[in-house]
DNA sequence: TATTACAGTGAACATATGTTTACTGAAAGT
DNA sequence: ACTTTCAGTAAACATATGTTCACTGTAATA
């Protein structure tokens, strides 16, 4: 695919544009050093460390944007989106799992932020579900990767990184179902019981967000049609919820 | 890893056993052509065409079952197993995903025989739900392999992919709906909310799958707890469903 | 019986991957 | 000022991948 045939790594690593595209600059050698080039915050030793690390991490994610599902991305990948070379991958994951479970808790940052924004705005009066389902939609769209990230890992990737992310998920519902009671909804239902129904409300939550992030794009009607159908389901468990009665 | 610097594909292709294993006839050149070996049923020439394919299919199941998820295996990989040269997979199959929508269909056949079952056994008289979900819980276990695959390539998997399985589930949701429509459950509720909620069910049911199949090996009382939170989770879902009115 | 179709082979190809090793230069610690 | 620490480099490694091509033997066909 390129010219030369003893092209290396490093050859594609600096394009910084999307690969795959013909660049004349192969043989440039303008090498400036990245740590001038991204001099946007403090210097320290530790915090240009950890500035990269979040270049890897974020490299990850465009990548998992950009098409590739979680577990189709490799480690070459990411450093060359990241501009680094591999080795130097080491010196901030043992692995791609460890980049993986960073992953994770990112994604577990993003739902948290999404409940305390719910909790900020306060419940709309009239429907409220219909009202969440929104904040969600533009959530799972302004986070698209994130999200992207979740629902193919969910299944797809290690075993500790399923692991991981199922934890995060408890730890979502406990916190939506601590919301829960101190707004008073379902005050009859125990813990146990609402930690039951937010558990579910989650998983639903999840799968509608892999349904939206496949939509064709532009489909506006078949958008609507999913939201709809989601807020339904929704509803359906509400409905039951407020029915339930602990044995 | 192994002795023979030279050790063409082939070497481990016929050992049969998993791989990995250190085989001591590595050279003995026994290769008696595999198409007697299974000389099972019929000989002609799509027969045996028909076998081979199968045997692809198998394999990649069985791989999968051994632990790596879908999207992790490879071409050659499956080959290997199949004990078939790299180049014969393209007498099979354009490409892996081709391989894959063939897996989605196989658990498409897996689903309609729980449905088979299920309505061929009459639903337990007294707790309806849990007996389901012990019926379920039994095929999720027979059939790992195919649930796995679908669990990874849900979220994982190409687009073609996820696409194919939603339309599975989606065909799976409405046999569900005309089951319970013709079992006279739930009588009142419109055909489209019925389908609704059965869409809801089943990813419900696939995500439990999803937990079932990661349960640390003979830990008898978490699996226990999860069924029960499965259950719990549906009585919801029904209770709700039954309390629906249609606008 | 002679001819054709084609599933499976074997070898080579270009290209990708993860990981290791010794190195360099500048910030941090003394 | 001098020494240590360590993020990032360069190059090589062994190994894996998908895909191609001309081939071979045999079942199907004529």
């Amino acid at each position: 695919m390129s010219i030369h045939s003893k092209t290396s790594d490093r050859t594609s690593a600096y394009t910084l544009q999307r690969a795959l595209r013909p660049t004349e600059n192969d043989l440039s050698t303008v090498r400036r050093t990245l740590q001038k080039a991204d001099t946007d915050t403090g210097n320290s030793r530790v915090e240009q460390k950890e500035r990269t690390r979040q270049r890897l991490i974020d490299s990850a994610l465009a990548l998992i944007g950009a098409g590739s599902g979680y577990n189709a991305l490799s480690l070459r990948e990411i450093t060359r989106e990241a501009g680094l070379v591999p080795a130097g991958f080491y010196r901030h994951f043992r692995d791609l799992d460890e980049l993986g479970l960073a992953l994770v808790e990112m994604g577990g940052v993003t739902l948290r932020r999404l409940l305390r924004e719910a909790r900020r705005d306060g419940i709309p009066p009239t429907d409220m579900l219909r009202g969440s389902v929104q904040i969600y939609r533009r959530f799972v769209a302004e986070r698209s990767e994130v999200f992207r990230f979740i629902a193919g890992a969910r299944g797809g990737g290690s075993r500790a990184i399923r692991d991981a992310i199922r934890t995060e998920e408890s730890h979502f519902a406990s916190e939506m179902a601590h919301d829960l009671r101190t707004l008073g909804t379902l005050p009859e239902l125990s813990s146990a019981t609402l930690q039951m129904i937010c558990g579910l409300v989650v998983t639903t939550m999840l799968n509608a967000a892999s349904d939206i992030l496949d939509l064709p794009e532009g489909h506006t009607q078949a958008e609507r049609e999913l939201i709809e159908n989601f807020v339904r389901q929704l509803r359906v468990v509400f409905l039951g919820a407020a029915r339930w009665r602990d044995s």
